[in-house]
DNA sequence: CACTTATTGCAACATTGTTGCATTTGTCAT
DNA sequence: ATGACAAATGCAACAATGTTGCAATAAGTG
């Protein structure tokens, strides 16, 4: 499943007043597949709009919870589109490193993680480095 | 077993220069158990040197890996002294969201994944959030 | 359509990061 | 120790990035 929304769709879902920035920003979320960094996105609508817009209109996607954060290798940002398989916690990050990629994975696995003394567990964020199907 | 280490050892062992804006970062690493992120660092020692320095002389210690990136939550970067039980592959940190500290755990711990069919696994990263000894 | 409120664009500013170059410092061989 | 060489430093100037206040504008609502 794609993502059948529009960008109109998720402001409203959101609550979020449908202008032409916020709808440019979404609209290249919807239009690629994969995670975008920040100067992607500039590339793509900012020229469009005032460089303060740009910023206020991506915090307000991001603060909303429209779009959210990625990070690989403790060093590449990227963001993408918030959906309900996203938000779910424990979920593992795979990012190939062939064609650098990131999915999610949700197929059954299991973890035994045994801490030292002391130590009470929350939450878990896991990213698997590895190739994908697609390329090896 | 703490880090037997002085800033000089560390500089020597990657043969870097022994200056003493590096000494000073390395210092402050060295007198910190938990990671600290860049304004942490800057607070420290910046004071005392030029910002240009104190930009490439971080730059410096990462690139040689004296020192490693982490980010937790997609949002919170730090950076800590890279060991030798740091450097090894499949290393967990740990986030207390509590005191909103970072430790990287060394001890034994099982861990098992499995990766359906097709992805291969060269490399983990488990960040696990929740309570330190000190807080709970 | 008119009203209310949030968003926009602009300008000015603040912060953060980068580059070139002369000076200083560390390292190594003597 | 001393000197020579390479590298790191500090400074200044610059570039990029992010922020704030405010008047003009556009979005949602009745």
């Amino acid at each position: 499943m794609q993502h059948p929304m529009t960008a109109k769709d998720l402001l409203q879902t959101h609550q979020l007043k449908r202008t032409s920035c916020r709808e440019g920003l979404l609209n290249a979320f919807l239009a690629s597949k994969e995670a975008l960094s920040e100067s992607d996105l500039r590339d793509q609508v900012a020229g469009s709009y005032d460089r303060t817009t740009f910023y206020r209109s991506f915090k307000t996607l991001l603060d909303a919870g429209v779009i959210h954060k990625i990070v690989v290798d403790n060093t590449l940002v990227k963001y993408a589109l918030t959906t309900p398989l996203t938000r779910q916690h424990e979920h593992v990050h795979f990012f190939c490193t062939c064609c650098h990629t990131i999915q999610c994975l949700h197929s059954p696995m299991t973890f035994n993680l045994e801490l030292p003394m002391g130590f009470h567990r929350e939450d878990v964020e896991i990213l698997i480095k590895g190739t994908c199907p697609t390329c090896c």
